[in-house]
DNA sequence: GTGAAAGCGCTAACAT
DNA sequence: ATGTTAGCGCTTTCAC
């Protein structure tokens, strides 16, 4: 039997006859063969691996992300490499791995990147696939999986107003990041549309971290004329926020509410029970792993970049409620 | 100019003139050429690559310690390809790409597998480097890195006992779990050698999980007996537990003290501040990765199995205090 | 339905 | 210091 017929046998069975194809299966239980897959990747110029660059694996936005991005790629055949970004900007170590066939497309959940530094890598004569999820590259044109988020700052925000609050602040995130940006104009675009003034000493600089919204809470106490209500860029920032004012007596919701962003798996079981959106994190995940092997395999080619945009939904918990002076009412 | 040449030039420049090295790079710089690392890989049968299986990544221990293995295999030019085991028990899933040469080694997160399994892909002919980290197996003879659990556990009981607690409980892990066990010997290590009582209806059953916390403390309102004092296998455990109390008016530290494990990110932010042990994450993960890659790479071959036990360190913060019976004194 | 043979891109052994 | 050559293990024509 030759070399052609096992390989045959092993990748497409329908063309041995039973008897061959029976012969092989005892072989490889008997002898415990297991195919080389560095040498069919090779051959066939596809590693039947994806690349899934993100800016921080610690935070767990994204390790649930990456969680349903491993499930579907496993179900698919594929593994997955890891690789984080740490600073951003380094394009060049993500081609490194493209373009030596190490993996066969690139799964980015960081918007820092480069639109032009990218484009070397996805446009001829690498023609890399792409998708981009999470943190939109605007403008781009590449496929992208993204929920909405000025949509649901402005609903986060519209929460606090229905529940009547007319003094409301922001914490901020990072300020280039475009997730941070678009949670911003949505808080903007609410107040706007209620008539209701921003105060600029009222937005608060974060980064998405704990620190950063303990640190707002600091300047917060400073002031002379506060919010009744706050809604921080993320979980983790409302999180350190509510630490913060804590640590001076401010109790959230007597004195005054938060509302976050992403549903944490501390948000239900935080003191008081986080008010929060929650963005559909494993479906986000499971889009774009489904999008970029389409993509690899040659489904999906029909040249309009894809953009599918998710809606993220309203979780009201404790942490949000009516303000003080209508408390009673 | 031969394949040959280039080839050396790429990868041992030392052993081409100045001038061929020069014409090398000047020639990748102007072609864009990328060394395909595939064909290397199954020239060299070795893919430059670990495969990382752990049994959840959402979970914010496992994540913060695989960013750490991130790092170092990185910087010592490996790719980490990652899987995840939800249910453990999928030691062929490892073996399939283990003996395809997609990966050099195993970093194993996960204790519960079989220790048998894993011996056959251990041991010849196929000889997979494998470090065990974080979960123990036991007796296995495996190069582990670990943190010295029985150790912490008596350590988080032995500050709940110096703070004046005598009547302590301990919301357990997974049954199966070797963490959970080592923190539960740990536990009876402490009260034993005070000589003071465990009350087996104050060990309540958890899952390492949140809502297992909460339900322990749905079970502790329902005892007509309470301990004022509780150490919790894990933070997230401890979390639910407070989470539930506080829904019954239990205060912490007033009316209970809490201990947990790991330090995650939320408890010096969450309300109260949770005491709890500090593991070496970063330390584990890095050393593991290094103890790998030299497996791989022929260093540490000096045939007795590395056997690394790192210690954890008490963050005292406020969710423990004295018990309520001398809290005047 | 099966076999023979070429070749994916690289590196290591050998020769010069 | 460089070139020649063989071959890693697989898949895929092409022949039969």
């Amino acid at each position: 039997m030759s070399t052609a017929t096992v390989s045959r046998a092993l990748s497409s069975p329908e063309r041995v006859s039973d008897g061959t194809r029976a012969r092989v299966s005892e072989a490889v239980r008997v002898t415990g063969y297991t195919l080389n897959q560095t040498a069919r990747s090779l051959r066939q110029r596809s590693a039947r691996t994806i690349l899934v660059a993100l800016p921080d694996i610690r935070n767990p936005f994204f390790s649930s992300i990456l969680d349903a991005i491993e499930r579907e790629v496993t179900a698919r055949g594929y593994g997955m490499l890891v690789a984080n970004l740490y600073f951003g900007h380094q394009a060049t170590r993500l081609q490194d791995y493209l373009l030596s066939n190490r993996a066969d497309g690139l799964l980015l959940l960081d918007g820092s990147l480069n639109a032009d530094d990218l484009r070397v890598i996805t446009s001829a004569p690498y023609s890399v696939p792409l998708v981009v999820a999470c943190e939109d590259i605007p403008n781009s044109g590449f496929h992208t999986v993204v929920t909405d988020n000025v949509q649901a700052a402005e609903r986060a925000t519209r929460h606090l107003i229905e529940l009547g609050h007319r003094r409301i602040g922001h914490i901020f995130g990072p300020e280039q990041n475009v997730v941070a940006r678009d949670r911003l104009a949505g808080f903007n675009r609410a107040m706007n549309r209620e008539g209701l003034p921003i105060a600029p000493e009222w937005v608060f600089r974060g980064s998405f971290e704990m620190d950063s919204g303990f640190a707002a809470s600091a300047r917060y106490m400073t002031l002379a004329d506060r919010p009744t209500a706050v809604f921080a860029a993320n979980d983790e920032s409302a999180i350190g926020f509510l630490s913060g004012l804590r640590r001076h007596g401010i109790l959230c919701p007597r004195d005054i509410s938060v509302i976050g962003f992403d549903d944490l798996g501390v948000a239900p079981h935080y003191s008081p029970p986080l008010s929060t959106m929650r963005q559909p994190r494993e479906t986000l995940g499971k889009m774009a792993a489904e999008a970029l092997i389409d993509l690899i395999e040659g489904r999906q080619g029909n040249g309009t970049p894809l953009r599918i945009v998710l809606q993220s939904e309203l979780i009201a918990r404790e942490s949000t409620g009516r303000p003080a002076e209508l408390a009673s009412a």
